[in-house]
DNA sequence: TCCACACTTCGTGGATTGACGAATTGTAGG
DNA sequence: CCTACAATTCGTCAATCCACGAAGTGTGGA
């Protein structure tokens, strides 16, 4: 029962949906999700977590950086609600903008993403 | 979009799950429900709307009570989700639990039911 | 052994949620 | 009409949630 809650309250929010959508196209770094959703690190990472706490997704560190992508194997409940919830959003608009976005942010250097992070650190 | 999110928050939290699911076996008015839950009517009647709202559930006015049962011609990605749902849930202890207090309160008179609007009816 | 930096954790503040009871609505029966 | 009563709406309170920035963690390179 809780597990499931975990799933249904995961996918209860706007900004967490559509961080889980932008990874449809392949894994992406903290740093570019943030990039794509515009909001502060701390508040996307805390998002990917709860994705991933309740096994949508998967995490992958490679150096400094930490890949997120949509689970590969998955439980076949979580399958099913990961392909109803895509096939449920691909069309939205906030969802396909949000995949325009992903193109540029994957031409994007890392560096240039780091921009994100220069507040934090300025002092 | 909003409808995405309406759906999964209606499915986020187990109150409302557990009246969702009270209603696999058939309809079900409202004061059963309230029976089975053990919650305050106001609150009980709140879940249900959002149910309602999100296209889980219909509704059926019959005198003075109100009935309640799963969608019976839902739209696909609703069946989908229901059936996601119910498949997840039927073997849970609260959910078996919930069916069968629901087996008692069928046999239950309407009358005692009313119990429940007791306290606030009583002055 | 530093430092830079990608990310996480923690604490906070405002908004939303879920519970309740009181008041209100609407229907059936006298 | 008036009353009884099933259900809904409203207001309130405590708990939870989402956003943020500040501080902390851990990795890689100088």
């Amino acid at each position: 029962m809780n597990d499931f809650i975990k799933i249904t309250k995961s996918l209860s929010d706007e900004t967490r949906v559509r961080a889980l959508m932008s990874l449809t196209e392949g894994e992406l770094c903290l740093c570019q999700i943030i990039e794509i959703l515009k909001l502060a690190p701390s508040t996307i990472s805390k998002h990917m977590n709860l994705l991933f706490d309740a096994g949508l997704i998967e995490k992958r560190k490679q150096g400094k950086w930490q890949y997120y992508r949509i689970h590969t194997q998955p439980q076949p409940h979580i399958k099913q609600i990961l392909d109803w919830t895509l096939s449920n959003l691909q069309d939205k608009p906030t969802i396909k903008s949000d995949l325009q976005k992903r193109c540029c942010v994957m031409d994007m250097d890392l560096e240039d993403l780091s921009a994100c992070y220069k507040k934090q650190n300025q002092n």
